[in-house]
DNA sequence: CAATTTTGGAACATCAGTGTTCCATCATGG
DNA sequence: CCATGATGGAACACTGATGTTCCAAAATTG
């Protein structure tokens, strides 16, 4: 793992490249390594000096994501207030991903990541919804996977919604908030 | 249009191929010809009879998946009951899609349909959530195609559950249900 | 059974994406 | 300002998918 910072010139091509990957293949998966190089305002051959083959720089996009969703998480503060208000500061964190999220649901076969291997946020959360069951705060009858599987349902949808219905971001934030408010809530 | 059943040995393999072309690129999005071929228990040159280019066959395909989406809507009679109970029946019609609707959100981008485009189904789906907000059995501060965004989400949220925790379908399905139950229950 | 249709497979040309090499150019920092 | 490193582009070989053609074998139909 050299996720040590070179801190120079290279970090920022490779950072610029990462970046682009995740915007280009967010909205088509079967982009070439020719288009990404363009997005990113660079030639096809530097890419190739960064990421050996294609598969590479899936993993790399693959860990990049991780790191986010790690990062995202910890800001959420899981521990803080109930688990139903920590779960909704997750959902906010989350939606802020933008177009990382579109790209880990434009391309879940791809192997840049176990998403079937848990992770530790993964882990994190549904401890928040363990925590929010014996709380009372979240409905008992859901189990956590389930929870976490809606709750990145409903922020794709979310951004879904924004797209095509040009809809401004904070209201389709809103509505997600609200939705999610009433699938955890208990009883009913 | 010729929708018209040729009903010979031509309108069987043709089903065949399109069956198959959905399981198979459900599950993997970028699948070769051959796959498909193989999976249909077919040689490849059957398939250019019947699709000449690959786009033809993508194309008969989202004419299929519409069709099966047109049949199930009127399955769930959308006019009876409540349109909280009508949106319910909805939910577990679509739900038996299976790969169908896994194709349909694994191949979102192709230009196999305009997912875009409005269908029939949409605006039925449209109307009977108008009618709710109507009657009262659906929260009015949840727009249509918010709504619709969010059945599709759950239902794949609901397969995913099944795929990913082996848990009996009839389980998510329940989940599904309830889930969605509460979502569009109104005040909260 | 005979005629017709449908099929599978082989062979082929084509094409796009990938990965590699090499070199001239540009930027960076020492 | 000069040396080192980073970059872009051209050229190339390679691979896998696609689409086409042709023919012999199998199945359907009357």
């Amino acid at each position: 793992m050299d996720t040590a910072a070179p801190t120079g010139t290279r970090a920022r091509t490779r950072r610029a490249i990462l970046d682009a990957a995740v915007s280009v293949l967010a909205k088509n998966p079967a982009a070439s390594l020719a288009d990404i190089a363009a997005a990113a305002g660079v030639g096809r051959t530097t890419i190739h000096r960064y990421f050996p083959e294609r598969s590479d720089l899936l993993a790399a996009i693959g860990a990049h994501l991780l790191e986010l969703i790690d990062v995202a998480t910890t800001r959420a503060r899981l521990d803080d207030g109930t688990a139903a208000e920590a779960l909704e500061r997750v959902c906010q964190e989350y939606f802020e991903l933008g177009e990382a999220l579109q790209f880990a649901f434009e391309n879940p076969q791809t192997q840049s990541v176990d998403w079937e291997t848990e992770t530790d946020a993964d882990r994190a959360l549904a401890r928040l919804v363990e925590r929010g069951h014996a709380e009372g705060t979240i409905d008992p009858d859901l189990p956590p996977a389930w929870v976490a599987e809606a709750l990145w349902a409903l922020l794709y949808t979310a951004w879904q919604h924004t797209r095509h219905n040009d809809v401004p971001k904070h209201a389709s934030l809103t509505l997600c908030l609200r939705t999610l408010r009433k699938v955890i809530a208990p009883g009913g």
